[in-house]
DNA sequence: TTGTAGGCGTTATCAC
DNA sequence: GTGATAACGCCTACAA
């Protein structure tokens, strides 16, 4: 490896010389300016990160863990942080947690060690004490958390009850819920949103919430279950666009018409809703918004070294299409 | 940040010490080991990678590059090699590329600087001069490229043939083949394959391939063109899953029915293939296997330095489905 | 068994 | 305008 002394050798100069024209700093004449740079480029030479790092005390790398890569929304959401990440310098590092505790722990470690300067999070498992003790700046996503930490979110409850409500409109009486976990709290308000809608209706008894299992098989399963004790149902609301799917592949190979016989309606937004048929309405949150928002929010915490809490909620919006 | 001077010195010992424990190195006493662990528990104390790695010259990451992150195919890629380099201590920093060539010249550079040990390449701008200039171990997936660098793809020109000759096989006697772009080099051989296939067909001049843009939208629109001016098409053949998708969800609106009248087959074996209605019938890759045999191939590259070129072709497997 | 000291590649603070 | 030199936090000869 080529290193600052190499080139400062070779440009007769010393490595102070050097670090500054690398850096735009100090003062240097415009001939050995020159002379360097020519040094720079025949040697093919680039700096050393990690050294430049260890002295300025951070490492421009922010990292983003996030439960699911194969869950669509995660990969919207990640390429929309990515993008924003490197558009303010930073280096993106993406990690797969799987929504293991174990691993979002030895995630955080590693991440503290390597001198990330910031980290965005979707966790269930963490609670706010694990994530302060990591010392690294966080901002905490998709998931509502205690108000000790910044978090950016979209109104689920509300979202929850928009969708029922759209369902009832357009003449759904008898509708079930496909599930997310108790644990995710996005899922868990969504499905209170659904409760608050139908409580007062009189086959609320029947309890038509299944569990979809945050996947199209799981949550497949569950539909053709529930269709076949309940074939009186004619409205669904699954917990996101995934498990949405997983209910119209059930609900078609029961022969049943969608939105005739049966109306759907999911949650995210994610472009999976648009390629089925029919397509999926769904109450779409701002995938790119908010992930733009964490790496605002982030780097003012970042910067500033502010403690201060300035979380945000989005707002998700009915989109209609051709499942409803 | 606490260091390992504050743990010497709260544990009355010198830095030489701290450091013997920490990596389990050189001999120390039992009792002043212990003193040390409490030192380091009650400070909470974690070394600090940048100054490790700036020493040792490594720094235990590994990049992966590629070229769409909302393409499932990718993600489970990415999630296997993540796991398959986690396994082995290296932590991935994943690097979305869009494809764009100064994107992924920007990023190899920024890699360089960082000292991440090796890289995983999903690129079809690059050339091999390109990728060594950077002098990281480099293997390159999914892409064949010259002779000048590992490798890891699948027949795919054979995988091509197979799938049309298993459309013969069905019965169909006239095929369309929504295709790649030609320069990525897994997509240009699958249409070869084809093209081998159907060379001496009647048919063939009146060229029944169509771009499919490399997603499910531009594959839908493809497809109902071609099958408005080509009626009596009976078999598709598309590129990858994501656009066999498109194909089959344009043939649906067409009210054509699949694989009754028409058969269609894709290439990845991705999951969505399954869970779409009729399921698709696919030329799957070991996208699991791939992932992890990549990441071999590059630790043993970065620990032996050494130059061999050890490239691997897997073999794609046809699975049946609802849609042929 | 333990401590001292030099160096990894940078940057920044002083002199000159 | 330029050059020594002391950090940054860690590891490892070498000495004791």
């Amino acid at each position: 490896m080529t290193t600052i002394k190499d080139v400062a050798s070779f440009a007769n100069v010393s490595v102070a010389t050097v670090s500054r024209v690398l850096n735009n700093k100090g003062n240097v004449k415009r001939e050995t300016k020159l002379q360097v740079e020519k040094a720079i480029k025949y040697l093919n030479y680039s700096p050393n990160d990690l050294a430049r790092n260890l002295f300025t005390g951070n490492s421009k790398m922010i990292a983003l863990l996030i439960p699911d890569i194969t869950n669509p929304f995660f990969p919207e959401l990640a390429s929309s942080i990515e993008s924003a990440a490197n558009e303010h310098g930073y280096t993106l590092i993406l990690c797969n947690t799987a929504g293991n505790q174990s691993k979002e722990l030895t995630y955080l470690s590693a991440l503290r060690r390597k001198c990330v300067d910031g980290i965005v999070l979707v966790s269930n498992t963490l609670d706010s004490k694990q994530i302060l003790e990591s010392g690294i700046p966080t901002v905490v996503l998709d998931r509502e958390t205690d108000f000790d930490i910044t978090s950016i979110t979209v109104n689920n409850y509300e979202g929850g009850k928009q969708a029922v409500r759209f369902l009832k409109d357009i003449g759904c009486d008898k509708i079930a819920h496909i599930a997310g976990s108790d644990n995710i709290s996005s899922t868990k308000n969504r499905k209170k949103g659904y409760i608050e809608m139908i409580k007062e209706d009189p086959w609320i008894i029947e309890n038509l919430i299944v569990p979809g299992g945050y996947s199209a098989k799981e949550s497949f399963k569950s539909t053709i279950k529930i269709l076949t004790t309940h074939p009186d149902i004619n409205g669904i609301f699954a917990s996101n666009d995934v498990m949405a799917v997983g209910v119209l592949e059930a609900v078609k190979s029961l022969d049943i018409s969608v939105p005739k016989d049966l109306a759907i309606i999911g949650f995210d937004g994610i472009e999976l809703g648009e390629i089925t048929t029919p397509t999926i309405t769904t109450m779409s949150q701002p995938i790119t918004a908010m992930g733009r928002k964490a790496v605002d929010l982030l780097i003012k915490k970042m910067q500033y070294k502010n403690d201060e809490i300035s979380s945000e909620v989005f707002q998700v919006e009915l989109i209609k299409r051709e499942s409803t």
